[in-house]
DNA sequence: ATGGCATGAATTCGAAGCAG
DNA sequence: CTGCTTCGAATTCATGCCAT
């Protein structure tokens, strides 16, 4: 069809009988969770990769003083060489046919083949006047007077990265949106959709995009923004550079590029009905063994024609194969019958792993850094097969997640995670639930976990170690799901106290929490020794989420004085201290009144009141554990002072409880005639506490420095 | 350096329940 | 009905992995 896959392979065969039908891509396309694009935004795609083609093309910098070509055509004069004019004309024929293609589902070959014929078209000519690759090298290697260019840069810095953070780039761009990947079960997915048609033969590739963010070269208003500065490492200098492609380490680089990269995707899967997936440069393509070539040549004629260089020998270029490897793990598709596939972790992750519990069970102490790495990896190897949700992992050698064709069961009776292995490094066996289960002695507990069956262990009355809480019912019973990745911890940690022999983790950092029915157990490994101003936390509080409203001052004023006049003098006191002082409601209304320093426990001295937080959300991740917070707003000093002066050093603040504080809240609100019309709630106070600072002029930097972690 | 996706703990929200 | 507590759901904030 069309000479885009090769004679050779018999294309006769590649009609809509051998691959999926029409319905089933719509089907397929579902299953990946890829909402449906409609021809608006295909248009788009395709006129932004002309687009690309064009600001590349431009014989002269877009943005420079010569303004004799408009880059972009965006001024209302339409390019005025011919192939432009039959650029347009084609777009307004692809989208007429884009808009009769959901009438037409009754011709669906018709209609993809007149499409392909269309875009054919487009992208022959488009290629024909341009190669954008090597245009953009060309480009880049003409900018002589400007160094321009990662490849200046990256030949400077070999492979050093820089943070385009500290040349303020990354503040000066945002992104809005969310990009939906396609991971790992995407492709599974696909398969078993693939082997209801082919019973056997099914192979698997990937392709691997060279350098891919520096393929895309920048719009023409994003070159008038995109120097930066960097320090030359020899010489001292600070230079300046002009990037011209998509910058590594931008914010927007990575949301350009995934953009690009699905459009590709759904270009090969509209067009050329080719059964891949996108995730980043990595595209997995999937053929039978018949029409394993054609898919090849057909998925590099894609790319070709659009100019995206990718690996075509080498090491990251596999053939097709029935065992390949995508996104971190591996698809096994070798089954006599043909009926089910084998995803697995890779044989190296698997064994770096074994290796390392070994030698973390082996050690007398464990660090936090250490134990949390290696709960995360654990965490992704259970989690990357089965998806969300995640479940206890064979680690053995050899084995992995069975997917067939009907259901996600495991085989041969054996329940998926079940009576999973640990291998040490000698090869010896150190099931983790072996462990698991000698470790809880004396007490029947049962533990439930997605693909985890209901399973009976023995509790050992001493306390065991864990990062997260296992509830459990002395009488078999689990109280809600716990999930597997607390189940290893859970094992990891009685692994790693039982070669401890109980001497490092003492009997006091451990509790056995009874909660009625239930006992939980906590421990805890975490104090990281971490600390910095979030950035991101002080910018929200700034802008306000959207469930905490940020409560504005003179809502704020007209309850605090409508609470005063109830006599709800404390209220007041605490509601001021945590609007002024941005603090969480949680954190001052924990405080008594020995934590609070007003002007006249210092002689007047001081300017401002301070409040001293003992503990706080953050305070047990390494950061300073007594914070402080200051208020030294005039009025809100005298009111504070007033409520709390006369209390015992002992007494709290607010000595109801937090929902207590809530309902006189509400009912400020409500007297105000707000309550339906406003959703301020105390949470807002931390936010518009720093809205009101910003508002007062106060520096933002400033407002960063005083927001409590 | 950036983005994506997970989990888990602490905290907050909001509805239901209880006593007066 | 009022004032408060309790409990589950939702949100925030930290970590980890993956990909460039």
């Amino acid at each position: 069809m069309l000479g885009i896959r090769s004679a050779d392979d018999g294309y006769s065969l590649v009609g809509e009988s051998q691959l999926l039908e029409h319905r089933e891509r719509m089907q397929i396309s579902r299953i990946v969770k890829q909402s449906p694009l409609s021809a608006q935004q295909v248009i788009q795609v395709l006129a932004m990769l002309l687009q690309v083609d064009l600001v590349t093309g431009a014989e002269s910098e877009p943005n420079t003083q010569n303004t004799s070509e408009n880059a972009l055509g965006q001024d209302g004069d339409a390019p005025e060489d011919s192939f432009g004019l039959l650029e347009h004309i084609l777009e307004w024929i692809m989208y007429g046919f884009f808009l009769v293609r959901d009438f037409a589902v009754d011709y669906p070959t018709t209609v993809i083949l007149a499409l392909q014929i269309c875009v054919l078209c487009m992208l022959c000519f488009t290629l024909c006047r341009r190669g954008r690759a090597q245009q953009l090298r060309q480009h880049a290697d003409d900018q002589s007077a400007v160094p321009t260019v990662a490849v200046h840069v990256k030949a400077f810095f070999r492979s050093k990265r820089f943070s385009l953070s500290q040349s303020f780039l990354n503040a000066a761009f945002g992104s809005e949106g969310k990009i939906q990947l396609r991971d790992a079960e995407t492709i599974a997915a696909a398969l078993l959709l693939f082997l209801r048609r082919h019973k056997s033969g099914l192979l698997g590739k990937t392709i691997d995009l060279k350098s891919a963010y520096r393929q895309l070269p920048l719009s023409s208003e994003a070159l008038a923004m995109s120097f930066i500065a960097v320090k030359n490492p020899e010489t001292g200098e600070v230079q300046f550079f002009r990037l011209l492609c998509l910058p590594f380490g931008a914010v927007a680089a990575v949301h350009a590029f995934i953009r690009v990269s699905l459009a590709l995707c759904h270009l090969g899967q509209t067009f050329w009905l080719l059964p891949w997936s996108a995730f980043y440069d990595d595209f997995t393509l999937l053929s039978t063994k018949a029409l394993s070539s054609s898919s090849e040549k057909s998925a590099a004629f894609l790319l070709d024609l659009l100019g995206f260089d990718f690996d075509r020998d080498g090491d990251k270029a596999q053939p097709f194969s029935s065992i390949f490897r995508a996104l971190g793990v591996e698809f096994n598709l070798q089954d006599k019958e043909g009926r089910s596939f084998e995803v697995a972790n890779t044989k190296e992750r698997t064994e770096e792993l074994v290796r390392d519990l070994g030698e973390l069970a082996s050690k007398e102490k464990i660090c936090p850094k250490a134990w949390n790495k290696i709960r995360g990896r654990l965490d992704f190897v259970a989690g990357q097969l089965a998806g969300q949700g995640g479940s206890v992992q064979l680690l053995t050698p050899g084995s992995g997640l069975r997917f067939r064709e009907q259901t996600q069961e495991g085989v041969g009776g054996q329940d998926m995670g079940l009576d999973a292995v640990l291998l040490n490094q000698e090869g010896c066996v150190m099931a983790w639930f072996g462990v698991f289960a000698s470790a809880f002695r004396g007490q029947k507990v049962s533990i439930d976990s997605g693909y985890l069956r209901k399973r009976t262990w023995h509790l050992q009355s001493v306390k065991l170690a864990k990062r997260g809480n296992i509830p459990f019912e002395d009488r078999g019973w689990p109280i809600k799901n716990v999930s597997s990745s607390s189940c290893v911890a859970a094992g990891m940690m009685a692994l790693v106290w039982h070669s401890d022999g109980g001497r490092n983790i003492a009997p006091g950092d451990l509790a056995l929490e009874d909660r009625g029915a239930a006992y939980v157990l906590t421990f805890d490994v975490q104090r990281r020794d971490l600390s910095s101003v979030d950035l991101h936390a002080g910018i929200c509080g700034l802008l306000g989420d959207p469930s905490r409203t940020p409560v504005p001052e003179p809502l704020l004023l007209s309850m605090v004085t409508l609470a005063w006049m109830k006599g709800y003098k404390r209220w007041c006191g605490c509601t001021l201290l945590a609007f002024y002082g941005m603090a969480r409601v949680g954190e001052v209304l924990a405080c008594r009144r020995r934590h609070l320093l007003l002007r006249e426990d210092l002689f007047l001295f001081c300017p401002a009141v301070f409040l001293r937080l003992d503990s706080s959300k953050t305070s047990l991740h390494g950061r300073p554990k007594v914070q402080h917070i200051r208020v030294d707003d005039t009025r809100a000093m005298a009111l504070i002072q007033s409520a709390f002066a006369d209390l015992e050093p002992d007494e709290r603040l607010y000595p109801f409880s937090p929902s207590a504080f809530r309902t006189r809240w509400d009912r400020s609100l409500q007297t105000l005639g707000l309550q339906d019309m406003v959703s301020v709630t105390p949470g807002g106070l931390r936010g518009g506490g720093a809205v009101a600072a910003y508002h007062r002029g106060c520096p933002i930097a400033d407002i960063q420095w005083r927001w409590p972690p």
